[in-house]
DNA sequence: AGCATACCCAACCGAACTGTTCGGTTTGGC
DNA sequence: GCCAAACCGAACAGTTCGGTTGGGTATGCT
């Protein structure tokens, strides 16, 4: 439950990804202590150098599972944003750490990195591709430029995936967390609307 | 230059203070060699320590100089947030370590700190009382919660302030920029429009 | 029985870091 | 010239960490 994407085996390895997930998550990168995620993983540094190569190369790898587990999580529909905006909000503001975890990364990380094949950036492309072709197909309001609308939305949706302190305590979180929901999904809608869905599919 | 708030002077207090500036925004608080700013500041680490107590406590020392020069440089006015945010983004967005100094801290330090007086915290729930206030005079919609507009306001505000690959090579930056600006104030127009200035201010 | 694999544990290496100390030098006011 | 403050450079103490090594156990296959 703790960690993010647990694995359902519970193999060495798989404890140590979830160990790993939950110390990057919180410490960050440099602030890790392999040593911490072998004893939560119930198992030893030795163990978890067989299994990976170094320390950053097990950050990324942890990175990568989050980002590809989001991504089964809320899928992207360009058609529908308010929808997407709402899914990634209750993907991420009821789990910090999984938004922690990928904002460690973008900070500690240097961009001189990985520059072929970053599941990042790729995923980014992926999505601004996705919605130039909703553009097209009328889905969308081609006034915007894709990347603006990939931004802000993904801004708007994540607005409340770091507990700030607003968040007042703990009894009244859910509640909290619901009507900010709601206003997100409020704004993206009047940002970019969600198709009616009554078009014609571009070649019809 | 390098450093966000440089001083006026010279002397070695406030070298060091932009050379910890520049070494906090790039390395972060733990990522920090006290050993470089001392060199950076072309002085000693015992000089260093000799005017600030701690690596941490020199780090919220610059935090706070950069919150209140930020605060200063972008004056919020909750009768016109689109021209708030065209100014954050500017603020921000040309000068990437500035974002990255605020970031750092958000996440190296738990929220178990200095929780009277923080000046962040206090930041944040002075702009939320400001919007609230607008709000009641006629200049801003009351339908939303005035936290939602203060979070989204300044989502949309940094989307692009940190560089993410997107923006292209360092020639035509400025026009990508220029052009995120003119996106910023669009979509934050529509969410919450500027006030028309011919509205009874209250008691008129 | 033989063997390979997975595992544990503890010690270890080399490097790095924070924060302090200290002897000696410069600077500027009086 | 005198003195105090600011400063420098280098070393130091004490700790911590990433990553490696080596000896030993358990398991299960053939």
């Amino acid at each position: 439950m703790l960690g993010a994407v647990t694995a359902s085996t519970d193999s060495t390895g798989d404890r140590i990804i979830a160990a790993a997930t939950e110390e990057f998550a919180r410490y960050g990168i440099a602030g890790a202590r392999v040593e911490r995620i072998a004893r939560t993983a119930r198992t030893s540094k030795e163990r978890v150098y067989a299994y990976h190569r170094s320390k950053e190369q097990l950050y990324r790898f942890v990175a990568g599972r989050e980002l590809a587990a989001m991504g089964d999580a809320v899928q992207l529909d360009p058609a529908n944003l308010p929808g997407y905006a709402g899914r990634v909000h209750d993907h991420l503001a009821g789990h910090p750490q999984r938004h922690r975890l990928m904002m460690w990364g973008q900070l500690e990380l240097p961009p001189g990195e990985a520059p072929p094949d970053d599941p990042f950036q790729a995923s980014i492309r992926h999505k601004v591709q996705r919605i130039r072709e909703a553009q097209q197909t009328g889905d969308l309001d081609p006034a915007w430029a894709p990347e603006d609308v990939m931004m802000f939305v993904s801004q708007i949706a994540t607005s409340w995936s770091v507990p700030t302190g607003l968040s007042g305590d703990s009894s009244g979180r859910d509640a909290f967390l619901a009507a900010r929901r709601a206003a997100i999904v409020m704004a993206v809608q009047r940002l970019f609307p969600a198709a009616t869905g009554s078009h014609p599919p571009h070649d019809a």
